[in-house]
DNA sequence: ATGAAAGCGCTAACAT
DNA sequence: ATGTTAGCGCTTTCAT
């Protein structure tokens, strides 16, 4: 058979054995692989056949090499065993699997070296593209690192360097109107748990937050807002600190993706009833919020749009786009569920 | 400055680049790459010099043409929206990187055509290897085509083509426990959602459960095995249709990742309580599991180790181990929380 | 210790 | 319409 006639280790098949096959030149071979127009239908039926036969899968490091394009991307974040970020990439995926590009991803752990290190070696593999979160909006190696990068960024809810696209939420009128409702139904003592404000999505958030007082004349309780970290365990720390001082909150903004599971850990373990004894609001939906009893009120927006988006800005430049940078805010709004209550109605 | 003089349209800087820089040939700037012994100090510190000033990185695209390996691996799988499949996924790029490989994600939505062409292009991409999960066990034709493939597959909980290496969970032993512990707090009349036997979970379930009766020289009722799907949204149809059938449990085990969401949902639109008038297991852990008021009992195993002891097995066959397909299959726990009541305690 | 050169698989420009 | 060939960036063998 003609496998072990042209291909007889069974080992690697290349375009070579194809043409070998079909008694044709290596060149003709390429062009009915790219459907270029002038080959004889004759011929382009031998090749076809050669093909299957030898089950010849073209090599795109070769053509890579080639072309000097790899349609490849990258997308690099922080974790996505956090459902919310793998909402994100999953969209990505999809589209960008729909226009031939194949997905690279690389976890950071929010950690600077990381990133750093996960960029150079995407590098090295000559990624077209990457799509990334990154720790820090202010440190300078980071922004250099990646402003320096030959190929377009797209960053995911960050905007610094500014000479990027850039796909944003909307978190300060999220944050705004949480705000403004638990504000509208008594409370005046307030907490919002959220990252650093050296990342975007903590900055807009407390811009929100205080926003949201300054539109009643008033101003938050600057000790009640919480600014160390996105996780889950800050969220944790923070709210029991919280929970357990002097000037307890009668309500809890939960400032970021992961943030809701610790804060609720730390009700629950200081035996509070969720809205009756506190007021909750989650800062990003998930399915934890919508499944609580009583489901928790939340700042909702679209991950896959996110993500979506994030491509098609990718896209665009990959295509050879030039102009200034491109930025996508994202609307969110509040979902509001069964967590929190008037301040009137609370006992004690 | 020298970028300007031996790179001097700001171009992609390749190894002669940097040998023309250092004055020497080519293939030396490849030996102190490499770590090579034979290179006099002097010249090493000249090329390492042209290096840094030229911020070379080496190709790895033509390293790959040339080596004919190209240090990636790609996971294949369902969704990773689903934060179970994220951990797996989180776990698994974190020991590939610290092995320098970097991870490719392909996204199959549990669909065969997607799961065949994700293949296809990642052979194209020359992938060392694949991690994957496959929508089915039975078809013969998606069997056909990982067999066929020329590099090492590690499945994910899944357990044919029988000649590839695996990673399995003992859902059997997990579920059994589940179903032994409702039975034991006097349920007669519980219902299992899962997917379908197709893929190993779902049998391995349904056999422990089967088990778990047996043990007590009794049956399920078949018509309380559901087993369609792994999705949310079927669960939450099932549960829904079980919940005003005119036989309706009293209990619940969901039997899949993201099955108790729907579940939940399903209690939730009916107005029960749980534990009081209804009992419930989660198939698999997570936050909502764990949050939910009262906290859900589940059927735990770790993803993260799921995630590393695929790259393992993975790894050790790049590294050229040969003999007989691997196995690896991860404990199960039943983590007894609140969800779960006595039959007799039931009101009604 | 270092240089020179072949060749990995492919595309596209150039011949015919 | 088809064949031939240079060259993408690299590693490694063979000289020196």
């Amino acid at each position: 058979m003609s496998k072990s006639k042209y291909n007889p280790n069974g080992e690697k098949v290349s375009i070579r054995d194809v043409a070998r096959a079909a008694g044709v030149a290596i060149g003709t071979v390429s062009r009915v692989l790219h459907d270029n127009v002038s080959v004889s239908s004759n011929v382009r039926e031998r090749v076809l056949d050669a093909i299957r036969q030898l089950k010849y899968e073209p090599n795109k490091i070769a053509q890579s090499m080639r072309l000097g394009v790899t349609h490849t991307v990258a997308c690099v974040t922080r974790d996505i065993s956090i459902s919310g970020f793998g909402t994100i990439v999953n969209a990505a995926e999809d589209v960008l699997r729909s226009r031939g590009y194949t997905l690279l991803l690389a976890i950071t752990d929010e950690r600077k070296e990381r990133e750093i290190e996960v960029v150079r070696v995407l590098t090295q593999h000559r990624v077209d593209g990457i799509i990334m979160t990154t720790s820090s909006e202010e440190d300078i190696e980071l922004a250099d690192m990646i402003r320096n990068l030959r190929i377009p960024v797209v960053l995911l809810d960050r905007d610094i360097p500014r000479e990027l696209d850039a796909v944003t939420i909307d978190h300060r009128r999220g944050t705004a109107a949480a705000t403004e409702y638990l504000l509208r139904l008594g409370h005046d003592n307030i907490a919002l748990l959220t990252g650093r404000p050296s990342m975007r999505p903590a900055r807009e958030r407390i811009a929100g937050f205080e926003a949201a007082y300054a539109a009643v004349g008033r101003q938050p309780n600057p000790s009640q807002i919480r600014v160390g970290g996105f996780s889950a365990d800050y969220g944790f720390r923070e709210a029991s600190a919280l929970l357990s001082s002097s000037s307890r909150p009668t309500a809890f903004i939960a400032g970021g993706m992961s943030m809701l599971p610790g804060l609720l850990r730390a009700i629950n373990s200081n035996g509070l009833k969720i809205p009756d004894d506190i007021s909750v609001i989650a800062g990003a939906d998930s399915d934890l919020a919508l499944l609580m009893a009583p489901a928790v009120t939340a700042v909702r927006w679209s991950g896959s749009e996110e993500g979506r988006f994030a491509v098609e800005l990718l896209l665009s430049r990959l295509e050879g786009h030039k102009g200034d940078p491109k930025r996508v805010m994202l609307d969110t709004e509040l979902v509001i569920r069964g967590s929190c209550a008037p301040t009137t109605k609370r006992r004690k």
